[in-house]
DNA sequence: ATCAAATAATTCGCACACGAAGTATGTTAC
DNA sequence: GTAACATACTTCGTGTGCGAATTATTTGAT
């Protein structure tokens, strides 16, 4: 067992790590335009897929719902989102970007990539292997998720 | 520009889900003995290195002073971690586990392997891929980081 | 010896992030 | 048509998680 352990143990911490990197790496940038980075993810999502609604959303950010709509409240408080009740359905949500979050998007966006360029270092065949392994962890996670 | 933009959203994407699925899969387990991942993270941390300071904690967990200060706050209240003041440099403190905290550590740590045991049908090569990897991004963001 | 700089924690204010509970609206069964 | 259910979102309480500012203590330069 406890070889296993440390094999688990060894691929969370890695995990664990590569995340604060890339955290820490973008962090500045975001900021430096007045957002944070889960506010740029959304911006980006919602250039891709305007007049979606918050499930949508968060299905695309991989949040709940909850957390969406705080997102989104300050990201329409800051004038980068339009929020609108849809006539067909008024439970409903619909959101687009403001012209002013189109542009601010664009701007983040530039740094973002000029920030995580020198990931693009990697082999080819090496991002190939990392999006293979860590999509049949995904698979895998999502079994273990059943469980009792 | 475009297809490199592409390319590192993927990875970007990859690795946001992938942590998703981290996150749900061991939420539940970590709640069903009263505590949270980062509580779990800090208690493993605690086990296989007593008596260390907060700063050395933050390092290991990969997380700033101020966040392991507020988790231990938590889990000194809850009576599994204890902290004492150093009496040869009284501004730094001495963290170990309580019994009852290295009691839980054990009910947790068995029910989390347990949970992400199907991460070893990975092949022993892909683990050692993805270690790679995943290094060697961090790596490259670390250089990245520095930039203005 | 003394005062400035460095170090170790803590506190503060903000923004996630979650599930659970709540609200409003739509759909379905009968 | 109305009552039960389902859906879309919001609100709530708690716990991260961060950098910046603060406090307490130690070290170092003169």
């Amino acid at each position: 067992m406890d070889d296993r352990q440390q094999r688990i143990m060894q691929i969370t911490r890695s995990m664990r790590e590569l995340n604060q990197s890339f955290y820490h790496a973008t962090r500045k940038d975001a900021e430096a335009c007045g957002i944070t980075q889960i506010q740029y993810l959304v911006l980006r999502a919602l250039k891709q897929h305007p007049m979606i609604g918050l499930g949508e959303l968060s299905d695309l950010i991989y949040t709940g719902a909850s957390t969406a709509s705080g997102v989104i409240d300050r990201l329409v408080q800051a004038g980068l989102v339009v929020r609108d009740r849809l006539e067909e359905d008024r439970r409903a949500v619909a959101l687009k970007l403001s012209p002013e979050g189109e542009e601010l998007l664009n701007r983040v966006g530039e740094r973002m990539m000029k920030r995580l360029s020198p990931l693009l270092q990697l082999s080819e065949e090496d991002v190939g292997q990392l999006l293979r392994i860590q999509g049949q962890m995904v698979n895998l996670l999502q079994q273990a998720r059943e469980e009792p």
